[in-house]
DNA sequence: GTCTATAAGATGATAGAC
DNA sequence: GTCTATCATCTTATAGAC
């Protein structure tokens, strides 16, 4: 990979984290990663696909790194924790913020929603492989299906990160009451015997 | 209000909806609103008001529908019928896709985040509200406290909005999902005496 | 209040020197 | 591969005629 190709990609990377979409164009790309500015035409042809191949680049490497992390993860309550802590970590990073950022960036591009689609599927690719694990013998498995859980999972990240921005309290609080509802979604799967046969009887009818 | 005033928040609203944060401009505006460009300047000074008074108009408007809807509501089976009603028209009518460009401009623009704040404010109001009545007798009340779910539904809508726009039938799987989930949730508030109150001491320890 | 004209700057993209 | 210089086009914003 030539230096200046990549100094290029993780420099869109940097100002659609720090400064959003609004923000990108050739040359707040190139002032970044300290080279001139007919270089993103040279090796990228246009903005646009700069940024496409940027963030393909980032939705990788983060989904790589969710799925080290989730490998060992077999309960409900450990994959919360880890869940919190990859979440402060992601968030440090700005990765859940950049892909905000793609997302609503894409509403008025074609070329970016093939992107921004990519990394939602890398991303839920590795959510849904440890719901599915987690969520294997939980008399609710039959409701939340690991693929729907996973995608509804990433929007309400990017949801989350939006609204962050806007009123870190209120989005704290919103994350403090999801983590509740899943320690809810474990509490059920310990049920008694009895209380998860009446449980498991009544939401056979929903599926 | 002046009837050009008028016309400008409008067409203001529409662009944010169809074609995203990043198309608007004095004149991108001004031409849809029919008028010359200058007068976004006469009557907003810049740009950034035009748009934090239109989105503000937006969310006020939205958050008096939600109201008049959520009226009468008290039962989860209820509020999810015409959770799914809302849903539909309110992303027929685009307010749910204009409050994700608005927070996804606003991570980069602090005046537009205030206006952003107070949209999110106006409509977790109105579902803070309905959730209180509807979950006020289930044994999850103490978990799943009204303020903070009603946030997490909020931006919940945002994420999937902005999924929507990449993944139609990826964000339908995930909503689905979630239906399934508060009917789940239903469901326990609906438990036989012995279930609840093995459920209700479980879920103490967690509060 | 609304218009035209225009200033002053940013943008994507290209041509051509090195 | 990298640079400078340049283009046409877009942007916000203002001045001034009507």
């Amino acid at each position: 990979m030539n230096p200046t190709k990549a100094k290029l990609l993780t420099a869109t990377a940097q100002v659609l984290r720090e400064d959003g979409f609004a923000a990108l164009s050739a040359r707040t790309i190139a002032t970044r990663a300290g080279v001139n500015q007919a270089l993103v035409f040279y090796h990228f042809g246009t903005v646009a696909e700069l940024v496409d191949a940027a963030t393909r680049q980032a939705a990788d490497e983060s989904a790589d790194r969710y799925r080290e992390a989730f490998a060992g993860v077999t309960s409900v309550g450990a994959l919360l924790a880890l869940g919190r802590e990859l979440h402060e970590r992601e968030r440090a990073a700005g990765n859940v913020a950049m892909m905000a950022q793609l997302m609503s960036g894409a509403q008025g591009s074609p070329e970016l929603a093939a992107a921004a689609r990519y990394a939602m599927d890398r991303w839920t690719r590795e959510i849904e492989a440890v719901l599915g694990r987690v969520l294997a013998d939980n008399p609710l498995a039959g409701v939340l299906d690991p693929a729907g859980l996973a995608r509804a999972v990433s929007a309400g990240f990017l949801g989350l990160e939006l609204y962050e921005g806007v009123d870190p309290a209120g989005a704290e609080q919103a994350l403090a009451t999801l983590e509740r509802l899943a320690v809810a979604v474990d509490v059920v799967g310990d049920l008694g015997p009895v209380a998860r046969r009446a449980l498991r009887s009544r939401v056979k009818n929903l599926a």
